[in-house]
DNA sequence: CTGAAAGCGCTAACAA
DNA sequence: TTGTTAGCGCTTTCAG
């Protein structure tokens, strides 16, 4: 591999001056110029990031620790945060913690190691001493996929409590009374609890209730979803609310398969929006959280932040309620 | 930020010595390596991987250029390969081409920068000027999803046009003789042209054929093959191949839609079995691929060559017909 | 068993 | 406008 050298011999200038126009920094004559990038081409010359990293002090890397890829929200998520990132120059560092708080942790230590220049976590539940140390490395951080005033990290997503106040109010619109629900794994995941927080409190403020039996936590798997569906619905429930739209479609499916007529004996609602969510008859009522744009403004938010040395900020996005054709009015 | 020197003062010891109980290399007292493990441990002093990179001429990265993760075969894929990358203590760089060669070019230098230990690729297409660079760069790299001995890259997959056979098999054995196919777009991707090409030269080799009338290329989503599958099938029509799942789900969604009979009426075969095609009803008869057997084989192949300085060698996988609900015997 | 010193490839003053 | 030089933080001979 050549190095800057190589092509300061062969340009017969110096390196610094090799470094100037590769980074186009500074002042140097055309014919310099020329000879230099002549040069680099001659000679396949690539620059050696970890050296500029080392001198520069900065890595032009953005990490992102998720708890895995096998989610179609976060995949679309973290495709629309490369995207940025390589748009503004950046490199994205991926890591999966598998829904592992002290591996997520050891991941972090790792993230501080590769000298990233910001860092998106999921949700706003992390170890203490990860986030400590962050601060003490002057990583910057985000946390998608929630949204809380109140947390000491930048957030930028949503309130996973509040997105739920539209599809109580929707169903209970339709007269609904008995509503049961399919939640996500709740361990180690406050977008799981929340959702489900604000299921509950949402049906208290209308005099309802949901209680813990009416709530079940499913893996994100239709298979486990369809399994789980026979135990959670009970002679009186008219309505299924589902905590990602996987679990609604493994309701759906098996609602369809015991005969059970959707809308018309139970609604059904979910959460993501899937792109297969519309397709499917009767087409899924769900709510609509924008991973692309949630990616995007993340990866966006921390490139300003370190390009500008200051801190990032959180911004609230919003879920929008898609009414569509698996929820009705509660049957008599 | 504390340092290497910053422990080794604090411990009493020279740098050299904490660079050999961080590697836990050469030998040293017990005595010292205690001191130096908890002035690590008092200081909270990481490693800078830029700086160690740099000495060691190696990043301890693995990187991966795929072309979306907006499919969920790739992002399973991409899963298991950075799961089995952490667990041999490599970190993942992970970019997008989005499908362009021009793009996956410009990443590929990236990565040749970054200095990655080795990289995955996404089927054998590449620009030759990329690929020289790698191997000038002396960046080993292995082609996933696709499997082809003239290869001048080591393959990590299935022949896709093989892989075809069974279905073909499988659906002229039922009786078809009338077959269309929907398939991926076939432009810059060659696993998409070599499925065209399985289907259509094991119907050849049976007497029958798949002319161009008979293929349209569709998107990779539910929406767009619903539309394009009312001008695919004509009255004759008995079987569809599918280029993948979700173009069969889009499939199977229509014909339901439009009241054509599944499988009476015409049989439907996708390609990847993922987890939703068990699930639907009819459930999907569908060509299974190991997107994960594949991942963690690319990146345990791809570490081992590098560890024993040796060149990577393919590893050629097969795929396995699953015949499920939504094939049957051909009407007359 | 441990320390001193050179060097990995690059950038950033500082001179010229 | 350009070159010289001193690091960036780590590993690795080579001495001791």
């Amino acid at each position: 591999m050549p190095t800057q050298s190589d092509v300061a011999a062969r340009a017969g200038v110096s390196t610094a001056t090799v470094s100037r126009v590769v980074n186009n920094t500074g002042i140097f004559s055309a014919d310099v110029r020329e000879r230099v990038l002549s040069a680099i081409q001659d000679l396949n010359y690539v620059p050696d990031a970890s050296a500029r990293a080392l001198a520069l002090q900065r890595s032009g890397t953005l990490g992102a620790i998720i708890p895995t890829l096998n989610n179609a929200i976060f995949a679309e998520g973290i495709n629309a945060f490369e995207k940025a990132a390589q748009a503004l120059g950046y490199t994205l560092i991926l890591s999966v913690s598998q829904q592992d708080p002290e591996r997520e942790h050891d991941l972090i230590i790792k993230m501080i190691e590769r000298g990233v220049d910001g860092l998106l976590l999921v949700g706003n539940l992390h170890k203490q001493a990860a986030l400590e140390r962050l601060e003490q490395a002057g990583v910057r951080h985000v946390c998608t996929w929630a949204f809380d005033e109140q947390s000491r990290s930048a957030n930028v997503g949503f309130d996973n409590r509040e997105s739920m106040y539209g599809v109580v109010d929707h169903l209970v619109d339709l007269g609904h009374r008995h509503i049961a629900m399919m939640a996500g794994i709740a361990q180690d995941n406050d977008r799981a609890k929340d959702r489900i927080a604000g299921v509950r409190e949402r049906l208290e403020n209308k005099g309802l209730s949901l209680p813990a039996s009416s709530v079940v936590e499913v893996e994100y798997s239709v298979a486990d979803s369809r399994k789980a569906f026979q135990h959670i619905i009970k002679p009186d429930t008219t309505a299924l609310i589902c905590g990602n739209d996987v679990i609604a479609y493994g309701a759906l499916l098996e609602a369809q398969s015991i005969g059970l007529a959707v809308p018309e004996h139970l609604s059904i609602t979910g959460f993501d929006d899937l792109s297969l969510s519309s397709q499917l008859s009767p087409a899924l009522t769900t709510v609509q959280v924008g991973a692309e744009v949630m990616g995007e403004t993340a990866a966006k938010k921390l490139i300003t932040a370190v390009e500008n040395e200051e801190p990032v900020g959180s911004t609230q996005l919003h879920t929008r309620l898609i009414v569509r054709e698996t929820t009705g009015t509660a049957r008599q």
